[in-house]
DNA sequence: TAGACAGGAA
DNA sequence: TGAAATCCTGTCTA
């Protein structure tokens, strides 16, 4: 028995309960990615990105069938071959490099599909002159947009063009503090090589460190584009924290505060704003954040959240070297080709169950509890339409007891329960007596439960959606989920990582999906859950006692 | 001048 | 899919 099994459609089965399961599961990763898991059979796919992405980082196609071969036990059947060949091979096909004065030139040693490339419309109109067979030339200015187009055509280019230097900033870690695991090491120095590129890490193993051992490594002046004001505020505290930057040398530019300094902490809103407000006069102000300063290096913090505006943004300021930061790739938008194009391919990945053995991040187990709908209930679940089927399943009110067995099964533990609709999370916090917050709560409210939490005086908390973006929610060894939002492997994953980081006591932690059974939420939960078991994680199915 | 709050956007 | 949360701007109050 192979713990591998290819099918003609490119589709990779992987058996879940052989023993060898769990070294394919790590060799696959790298350009496979998972699809659905119906069983113990976990179906994988071969996608150009994610083949992309395994060319980028030094795989050759041989290497990737060597794979597959080991652990299939078998042939790679031959269209497969041809596709991982072909998708291997189109990347670098074509690439950039620097020419003369402004302008940069597109290569390929193929004359005849460069000639077949720069005849699309879409590429051509970005094209400057042909200089010979082998090159064209185009203005600087469309880097990014050339990239985009080319990898809409399947032939993602490697861009070798140089980088510009910006102002230099002396910068160091204090070393008495910070000390980079290996991991952060190894990704800040594949980052550096190329200039450019994605880091994926899970929540808690230290992606703010990257990004600040990035900033020390470039000496450059560094803009960051955080998706929230906590968030840009966090930074903010660490920069100082843990480098030789005093508060002075570093900026925020939000809606409150518009200062521009060596380091300088942006949200995504500000710039999305700016894009949109073209015409109004403050333009010339929000738009030069970019002019404002000699940027050397930008970091986009959660890469996987940066709206699709900012992408037009990102399109125009290719030369400046840049590092995505994320602990999911995934964006259920479709838009991983963009960050792939305009951020650059994924450098570094570390795998969460790697860093858990490792001890660097908390071990955890996650279990998917399923709950009956009773009679009534289900009734009205029949004949509703889709969307309200998710919310009756979801807000099923026999999820209660449940809550309520788990939170006292976890008497010494800090518990937070998880939800999204705002009736049934205040419904569970006034029969749990625990304190509920949600949007509509103020901060210093909010900030005072936290604190509390925080110091061990409350062991329980109840949170709505608020816990999607919070980066201040204090940690908790216990996470129970009781509804989420369709799908969103993104949202789990970010779940799951607030009770990660790493315990003093090594304590381990526990997350419970509660679910409906027999309803479309099930099926939304095993869609949430893929990005998990890709990590491999495993769910254990719990059946909630009535 | 700072904070609170409503309204809009995506 | 719809619900909920975010941040930004502008206006009002003290």
């Amino acid at each position: 028995m192979s713990v591998l099994y290819l099918q003609s459609d490119h589709t990779l089965l992987l058996d879940s309960d052989h023993p060898n399961a769990e070294a394919a599961r790590f060799s696959i990763a790298p350009f496979a990615e998972l699809l659905k898991t119906p069983g113990p059979l976990h179906h994988y796919q071969l996608t150009a990105l994610s083949l992309w992405n395994a060319a980028a980082a030094g795989l050759s196609a041989a290497d990737i069938i060597r794979t597959l071969e080991q652990f299939a036990q078998d042939m790679v059947p031959s269209e497969t071959r041809a596709l991982i060949e072909k998708h291997v091979g189109n990347y670098g096909r074509v690439w950039i490099e620097d020419a003369d004065d402004d302008c940069l030139a597109l290569c390929s040693h193929d004359v005849a599909l460069l000639h077949k490339l720069t005849n699309y419309p879409t590429i051509k109109l970005l094209l400057n002159q042909k200089r010979d067979e082998h090159t064209w030339l185009f203005s600087a200015m469309y880097r990014g947009a050339l990239k985009q187009a080319l990898l809409e055509l399947e032939q993602p280019a490697d861009d070798r063009a140089a980088y510009r230097e910006g102002n230099a900033l002396a910068v160091a870690l204090r070393d008495e503090r910070v000390h980079l695991r290996d991991y952060q090491r190894e990704a800040i120095h594949r980052v550096k090589q190329s200039g450019s590129g994605v880091v994926v890490l899970p929540c808690g193993a230290g992606k703010t460190l990257v990004g600040i051992g990035m900033i020390a490594a470039e000496q450059t002046n560094t803009l960051i584009l955080a998706p929230g004001i906590t968030s840009a505020r966090q930074w903010a505290k660490e920069l100082v924290e843990k480098t030789t930057l005093r508060d002075g040398d570093i900026g925020e530019y939000s809606g409150e505060r518009k200062q521009v300094r060596p380091v300088t902490i942006a949200t995504y809103q500000m710039l999305t704003h700016a894009l949109q407000s073209v015409t109004r006069q403050s333009r010339t102000r929000d738009l030069s954040i970019f002019a404002l300063n000699d940027w050397g290096l930008i970091i986009y913090d959660e890469v996987h959240l940066l709206p699709a505006p900012v992408f037009r943004l990102a399109a125009a300021i290719q030369t400046t070297k840049r590092l995505g930061l994320t602990a999911t790739l995934v964006r259920e938008d479709h838009r991983e080709g963009d960050v792939f194009a305009l951020i650059g391919p994924t450098r570094y990945q570390a795998g969460w169950k790697v860093l858990e053995r490792a001890g660097w991040i908390a071990e955890a187990k996650c279990h998917e509890v399923r709950v009956e709908l009773e009679h009534d209930a289900r009734l009205a679940y029949v004949q509703a339409r889709r969307p309200q089927q998710a919310r009756i399943a979801g807000e099923n009110s026999d999820k209660l007891p449940v809550v309520q067995q788990l939170v006292e099964q976890h008497q010494s533990d800090r518990v937070l329960v998880i939800g999204q609709y705002l009736h049934q999370l205040r419904h569970i916090a006034d029969a749990l007596h625990a304190p509920f917050i949600f949007g509509a709560m103020p901060n210093d409210e909010r900030n005072k439960l936290y604190d509390q939490f925080r110091r061990g005086e409350i062991r329980l908390l109840v949170v709505s959606k608020v816990a999607n973006y919070a980066v201040d929610l204090p940690d908790a060894n216990v996470a129970i989920q009781v509804s989420g939002t369709f799908g969103s492997r993104q949202e789990e994953a970010q779940r799951l990582g607030r009770i990660l980081r790493r315990k003093s006591n090594g304590a381990q932690a526990n997350f419970y999906s509660v679910v409906t059974q027999d309803t479309v939420e099930q099926e939304y939960a095993a869609r949430r859950q893929r990005f998990l078991i890709e990590q491999g994680y495993e769910y254990k199915i719990m059946t909630g006692a009535k």
